[in-house]
DNA sequence: AGTTCCAGTGAACAGCTGTACACTAAACAG
DNA sequence: CTGTTTAGTGTACAGCTGTTCACTGGAACT
């Protein structure tokens, strides 16, 4: 038997078949992450979903952990594109803030189990998911910082300060996306609610910028 | 064999034999959730070190998540015991960030395990988990509004926004709590840091309130 | 046309999992 | 002193786990 190649029946080159298998993993894991932690996620229920057999898991991936900082990987690919998204076009509204909210807000929405996977790894997960994504953040949070260097007050702001004001832009975010995943009842009005919600947080931040003294 | 009853010979009460093996467990399972997440964790792992057999466990919880439910109380009881206080003495230091910050640092270090297993489990973790810490860290934060609500300018605030500012420290403090968790290397110099850094985003929140607009 | 490559198969394994069951012995109540 | 209660024991079992191994059939290369 050969369950997968068959209903996916037209003529394909092995790599990309391959590619193929290598994807209903990704989005097998994905689809039971929805319930469950990535920690009690067996090998045998990934590849079961998949539609192969467990031994040929082992033709993608090395270890469930390597699955795991793939989809870490994939996740930030969204995560990326939601940055761009929102550095592009942030003309099109009046305030930036406002801007950035409803891109993340959009984003999540379009891509929740990547966002939930994201969040709900980032402190539990396995050592090597964990330590992918914290880099990746990390990175996200310093071009931040680059981007916050152009602004009014903040051109004569310090590296360091700017960081950190940039982490606490994230962390504040990040907050928001896990508020956003386990909103209830899932309605228009909640997702407003927790959308104002996100853009009172930023404005505070930034309201406190004016006010700070730079020099130390 | 009777391991556990045998080494601690003294004649005691059944119930209070009883407790002692109770914390047994609770203890046994935060030393095991110094490497990993609870989602695997099993049962017989924790009886193991426990020292008692892995049916025995069912005289005392039902269930491993109702093991977990109880360590998010024991945990949040040391919570609490921090925030009372960083309530009572804030007298002690100039500012009350500082004193603040410098209790947190204090408690997370003399409590490592409850704050790991509380962070870590926040998001992932059995449904049970989860939601009883959320519980906590809601009740927390309201509390945290209502003596937000002393302060200056913020008298005049409305209580949403009083609590989108107590959430929005919350959740600095928190990511404050995993980076003194994750810290490396290990030693003053970083805890210093890491209690700067932290000290200024709460300035820079607080900063932001003189320039809120209450009425929106 | 013949050969190599390799994604996916299926049986088998040792080890671990949670839980049911009948038990023992010591603390307890009368 | 006698009978009851109960925390902890030991055996047992079915089910799941990751990983091994020899295998097959079709795409890819020569």
């Amino acid at each position: 038997m050969r369950t997968l190649a068959q209903v996916t029946a037209e003529p394909v080159s092995r790599q990309e078949r391959k590619q193929r298998t290598r994807q209903a993993l990704l989005d097998a894991a994905l689809e039971l992450l929805a319930e469950r932690a990535f920690a009690n996620l067996s090998l045998r229920e990934v590849t079961k979903r998949a539609g192969i057999v467990p031994t040929a898991f082992y033709r993608h991936f090395a270890s469930m952990d390597e699955l795991g900082v793939a989809l870490v990987e994939e996740s930030m690919r969204t995560l990326r594109r939601m940055i761009r998204s929102a550095r592009s076009n942030p003309r099109t509204y009046t305030h930036i803030i406002r801007a950035s909210v409803r891109t993340l807000h959009e984003h999540v929405r379009a891509h929740e189990d990547h966002f939930r996977f994201l969040t709900r790894e980032r402190y539990s997960g396995s050592g090597p998911v964990q330590r992918a994504i914290a880099i990746e953040l990390k990175l996200f949070s310093s071009d931040l910082a680059v981007d916050l260097a152009r602004f009014e007050h903040l051109r004569e702001w310090n590296t360091d300060d700017l960081h950190m004001m940039a982490d606490l832009i994230v962390t504040a975010m990040l907050s928001t996306v896990v508020e956003l995943i386990e909103a209830r009842p899932r309605d228009e009005e909640t997702d407003a609610l927790i959308v104002k919600t996100a853009e009172k947080r930023l404005r505070l931040i930034f309201l406190g910028v004016p006010n700070w003294r730079v020099v130390r």
